[in-house]
DNA sequence: TTTATTTTTTAGACAAGACTAAAAAATAAA
DNA sequence: TTTATTTTTTAGTCTTGTCTAAAAAATAAA
């Protein structure tokens, strides 16, 4: 049984890793966790000794195969009461991350396998991020950046990479979430501005819009 | 906002206030949340500090009307948990309690708001405990004790006093429940015992039973 | 390659909560 | 009322997880 803080040690350095190549900082780690790097390294040297993960001084830290499935854990429970907050609860989208961020550390093997029947098994949370197997195994998925299609391609949304309410809140005003049909009208390839159609409204989208919003090419 | 341990410390005085007339004793709560005297001492002091009970060095303490809430409110997210637990996710009603343990710690009022609707606003927990609103208002309730009782009375079974398994499993291997109907055929005077009828079967309680069912007569 | 800068680690301290051992107060027994 | 027992509190220690300040290693710049 891990801690609290274990945990959410746990899931930031899964995260982590996901966008880098080797071992993770200790200063990233500090950043995500809002905690100095003197912190992180003791945390990360407990750790090591409890076999997570592997660390060397001044190298860096990567899960073990043990640390991984942990997280993944983590994450599979913070995104299934997700699901439940939304789709049972009726919270909106932008309003749940907070609560299923203390969610995630209740313990107990039989309430997740319940809850996740109970849900229908989803296999995305509301964000459409994907919801890890109770082994650990996230199921693949191609889905592109809106910002990476061109002209004329279409694809339905699938996913936000940003999730700030800010963010969330701009989709729900152009009536964009999980499942909308997106067609590119038209690519700036000065500033990354593209024109897109959604339903029966075309509106210009900014870059910064484009390269937060995963799309699904049918 | 209170920690995990605080609360756990109030809901303990709250329950240990109902069964004694004046000042809870530092033993008493010791016993109750299976930790030492002197950490109790510590404890109860620091909450004397933060105004939610009022304390006197040997005399023991009681809580203020602040704390009264705060902990109904722990009692009452404990409460509407265990419903969901056993409502929609379809836990037996001994499995609940632990889960509930820690479910009753999470921190938001729209959560709760939310759960409650969603629920049905249950006035009563799959125990047949009352859940108080989120002002911490119990709904009286005029329940007695089997015991209580004498031949010939009916009444309804709207609770239990103990909640271990085994005992909530020997309920269950009678079919008793929340909402049985029970009426009493006979009671022996030597040791308290009773002949009951429930449904079509007929049978022998034992007074340890009957002290720990409590009675809605009709 | 030597110096400067950044990153990381160590050392020591602190807060929350718990514990043990010993002292003090309250209660019960003689 | 004095003595014995029980209850409660105090004092000091421990663990978890955090912090600051300073030292050490790694990296970048000159």
């Amino acid at each position: 049984m891990y801690s609290l803080a274990e945990e959410n040690y746990l899931k930031a350095i899964f995260h982590l890793e996901e966008n880098v190549k080797g071992g993770v900082s200790t200063n990233a780690i500090a950043e995500r966790m809002a905690t100095k790097p003197s912190s992180v390294t003791d945390m990360v040297q407990k750790l090591a000794d409890k076999g997570v993960l592997s660390y060397k001084k001044y190298k860096g830290t990567t899960l073990t195969a043990k640390g991984k499935k942990t997280a993944a854990n983590v994450i599979r429970k913070h995104r299934l009461w997700e699901v439940f907050l939304v789709d049972k609860l009726k919270f909106h989208w932008d309003e749940v991350h907070e609560i299923a961020e203390q969610l995630e550390h209740i313990h107990s093997e039989e309430l997740i396998t319940r809850l996740d029947k109970y849900l229908g098994h989803p296999d995305f949370d509301p964000h459409g991020d994907p919801i890890p197997d109770k082994d650990g195994n996230f199921k693949a998925t191609e889905k592109r950046l809106l910002s990476e299609l061109t002209k004329k391609q279409k694809g339905v949304c699938v996913g936000v990479k940003e999730t700030s309410s800010e963010f969330l809140q701009y989709l729900d005003k152009r009536k964009i979430t999980i499942g909308t049909k997106i067609t590119v009208l038209g690519k700036e390839f000065f500033d990354g501005s593209m024109i897109i159609q959604v339903g029966r409204d075309q509106f210009f989208v900014s870059k910064k819009i484009a390269e937060n919003l995963f799309i699904q090419t049918t």
